[in-house]
DNA sequence: ATTCTGCTGGAATATTTATTCTATCCCCTG
DNA sequence: CAGGGGATAGAATAAATATTCCAGCAGAAT
């Protein structure tokens, strides 16, 4: 069977496009796409490309070699492989996502905070908008003495045991993963065959328990650090209200307010106290 | 920094200017309390520049004269009347504008992730300054028309299927528990029992995928992808870089670059993203 | 091993782009 | 309205930048 693989002469694009990109958004997904294909000096550049755009854009074709480690010629033989006819045509095209970006954003955010619209485009505004407050609430109320003391008693701890459901859930996932993999003792209370009961007596007099619990508040989170609490282990809890039961049940509680659209409320600013956490708790080790 | 030498020593600035400027907001302040000094043409060009500082960064000299309607001489005399040995050194300034507003995302990230304190105060004030940063930048490169895609291939599918495993997990757990919570068809491709592959044959012809997988991409994930994007099911994917296997195995594919402390990566800017799909994937219905 | 094919580096060349130079123009002043 | 001084246009030139070309090289196929 005869391969296809005959590369046209030399005249013709190696790839066998059709039309040519014509913006950063086409030619980047033409990169991404291809990049298998492409030789390994031309994969240098590809990376060098994606990773540093701005740089690609104004850079001189020898700058852009010198910093990407590749002859000028590499650089040409590259727009010529995605069927342009020179250097300069892809660096325009990366010239105007610089003017797009900066031409188009004042008009974007207007189009965004228009209030009622619904458009996918505008939600995730609103949602940037909503976490961002959030997030600058949370670093202007947060009490570093309380961040001081949560790192304190996980640090101390000999098991970190970490348990949360339903909406809070991805953040024990996320806390177990990254205390695993900075190597620490962790145990997930997940209640796998109802075997939360069991799962919480594992829990032993110098270790320590994270909660998390939002709104309508878990009862079998609340038990648990309740017990826990009871028996003289440190727990650390995290939740939305200064009136949720976590408050009372917990050595260290840290409330935050998640942004809210439709309803719908988030995790993103959640997962930053807790990204602190374990950042806190890795440096101090 | 090696810059090419510039050969004649100019005698002495037309302007007294002592020391000349070094930003695009310092010429254009240089430009405005001079101005009224300035010959007809000179007039004419700065108003021009004052007035397209896109297209005056990226044009060459040529152009920038077609389009001010003067002669490229004047141009050079524009640049030596503020002291200035050329006209690409007042170029430069206007690019630098250019990077500077589209690259401060990059550079604020990067001052936040190594230095300071580490009391974990300092901590969390530089994961929310970096998450901030990343929020801001992901409303800004995220492409609506992806957004409609993503939200129409998810709304029409039958059930939704998600997977994402390690670091990306706790997306899943939350995407998952979402819609399950909005009364959809959803199914957690979680692996649970090594069933991975027997979860996968349960994605029907008309279901759809979403997908997660950042740093090392989970083989299991990318795989899943792949078979099920060659079955003609639509996959949608988020993911951390345009050369992730997950970019080329999914109809849409977000990238999304959380922010990092001390190499340690959160996932507050995907939550948002993750959260977003889902609001709209809500308010469609 | 041996040939072949396509990739690569780097010098040589072509092209584009910036800058200089000067005759001429304009406009101000006496 | 004549003369002078600065500003201007445009051609001439210099510098830079992009592109071509080819010899040598490396990896695949034989």
């Amino acid at each position: 069977m005869t391969k296809p693989h005959t590369r046209i002469e030399k005249p013709s694009p190696p790839t066998r496009a059709a039309l040519l990109p014509a913006t950063h958004q086409e030619i980047v997904h033409e990169i991404s796409a291809n990049y298998e294909r492409l030789s390994k000096r031309l994969k240098q550049i590809a990376g060098y490309a994606l990773d540093n755009p701005n740089d690609f854009a104004i850079d001189t074709i020898a700058e852009t070699a010198r910093k990407a480690q590749v002859q000028p010629s590499a650089l040409i033989r590259f727009a010529k492989a995605f069927g342009f006819d020179g250097f300069s045509d892809v660096q325009r095209l990366f010239q105007q996502r610089l003017l797009d970006v900066h031409s188009s954003y004042e008009s974007r955010l207007e189009s965004v905070r228009g209030s009622g619209e619904n458009t996918p485009a505008a939600l995730l505004g609103r949602f940037v908008e909503g976490n961002i407050a959030a997030l600058e609430h949370l670093s202007r109320t947060i009490a570093p003495e309380k961040l001081n003391e949560a790192v304190r008693l996980l640090g101390q701890a000999g098991v970190i045991h970490v348990m949360a459901m339903h909406r809070a859930f991805p953040l024990a996932a996320f806390f177990y993963y990254a205390i695993a993999t900075m190597g620490r003792r962790v145990q997930l209370i997940d209640n796998v065959g109802g075997l939360g009961r069991e799962q919480q007596k594992q829990i032993g007099i110098n270790d320590a328990l994270f909660v998390a619990s939002f709104s309508s508040y878990t009862p079998e989170v609340v038990h648990t650090a309740e017990q826990t609490l009871r028996r003289g282990i440190p727990v650390v809890a995290l939740t939305d209200h200064p009136l949720s039961p976590l408050t009372t049940n917990s050595s260290v509680c840290f409330h935050v307010k998640d942004a809210a659209v439709h309803d719908f409320r988030g995790l993103s600013t959640s997962m930053c106290l807790v990204q602190t956490l374990i950042v806190a708790l890795g440096v101090e080790a």
